[in-house]
DNA sequence: ATTATTATGGACCGATCGTTCTTTTGATGT
DNA sequence: ACATCAAAAGAACGATCGGTCCATAATAAT
């Protein structure tokens, strides 16, 4: 029984999601979200509650679904320092094209920790990329290097910072080229 | 003859610092700043024109006043690497006793270059910031360490980096000793 | 076809946004 | 003492903010 919904939850997420990456919370109007939704505002309140509600479904979104990580295989035979390359080039190109770069670090940016639960899944999505750059770093060390692992989690760590220090360079006008060097003389840590 | 100002245009920009380095641009009202600046609204426009233009002009006094750089000497006996660290050190201290850490990078993500007069002052700032690295490199090479000079800009432009990417792991709630153990690693880059 | 139920569109809410304007105030030169 | 004229105070501006509400539309079960 009853009337359908006209539209599915979850892309209209992704559009807010879209919406909240390139332009911050407070940057993005309900106007602008539901605009991107293409939703009315009874919807939007209907679905989600409140602007708050739904920027938190956004940020654990991005967390499950859209953050570098979740292209990074692991397992696969393409050596580490490749796929974390390969991350910090997803980063670079994800600012330069104007999708907004990875939302954690314009979040932590945003709210610096005004809010519980936006700090909690801040700090879950950081480390989530730290534990990647971690795996990663020790599939290298099966492959021959000698790193300890205290070593290892001090350069994972390492390479979380400078990438959220990319994603400001990056927002503070760099150009590619630029980021670039700043990556692989970062990665080049690892030799 | 006329009635004198009532208020120092330096104090009320410097008041508005504050505001705007822990609150940010669209974080900051109107009413948060008369009050932190202790004038009327009407005192407010007559003497600096809009919110944006005042933003401006604590950018640029920030940039002037109160970057890390400028409790920097590079020409005291103390070691390079001494002033390196102290300047990150004020960077931490700065985000967690909730000054607010760099406007730079703040602006940086809060603008993403959208504004080319923010912009410009970001640009202008992040430059001063890896010049001074810079000059304490070279400073630090005439003490008797070989680096090449190509080398040292990169190493500049490195240390500018995880500056940055500090300033969001502070404000992603890391403490105080995992924030200095990644400036620190960050440092002994240079050994 | 009727009913029950829910999604939708749009009017509407008070609050606040940045900004303007008018009135009041007060120090100075005469 | 008075006139001058800018500074300060604060009322008021329209626009927009996030959020609510209600009448209407639409579907599915009866």
């Amino acid at each position: 029984m009853v009337r359908p919904r006209e539209f599915d939850t979850q892309i209209a997420i992704d559009q807010a999601l879209c919406i909240f990456r390139k332009q911050g919370y407070k940057g993005s109007s309900l106007q602008d979200l539901i605009r991107a939704m293409g939703i009315s505002k009874s919807s939007f309140y209907e679905t989600f509650g409140s602007k708050h509600a739904l920027f938190l479904m956004t940020l654990t979104r991005f967390r499950e679904t859209k953050a570098v990580y979740h292209f990074t295989d692991p397992n696969n035979n393409t050596p580490a320092k490749t796929l974390i390359t390969n991350m910090f080039m997803q980063l670079i190109d994800s600012v330069i094209d104007g999708e907004g770069g990875c939302m954690f670090g314009s979040s932590a940016i945003e709210f610096s920790d005004t809010d519980p639960e936006v700090t909690e899944r801040i700090t879950n999505g950081i480390q989530q990329l730290e534990k990647m750059f971690y795996r990663l770093l020790i599939l290298e060390q099966k492959n021959g290097d000698v790193l300890e692992n205290k070593s290892i989690r001090v350069i994972a760590r390492q390479l979380t910072t400078t990438f959220y220090g990319i994603q400001v360079m990056a927002n503070a006008n760099f150009n590619r080229e630029e980021l670039n060097e700043i990556a692989l003389k970062a990665i080049s840590m690892l030799d």
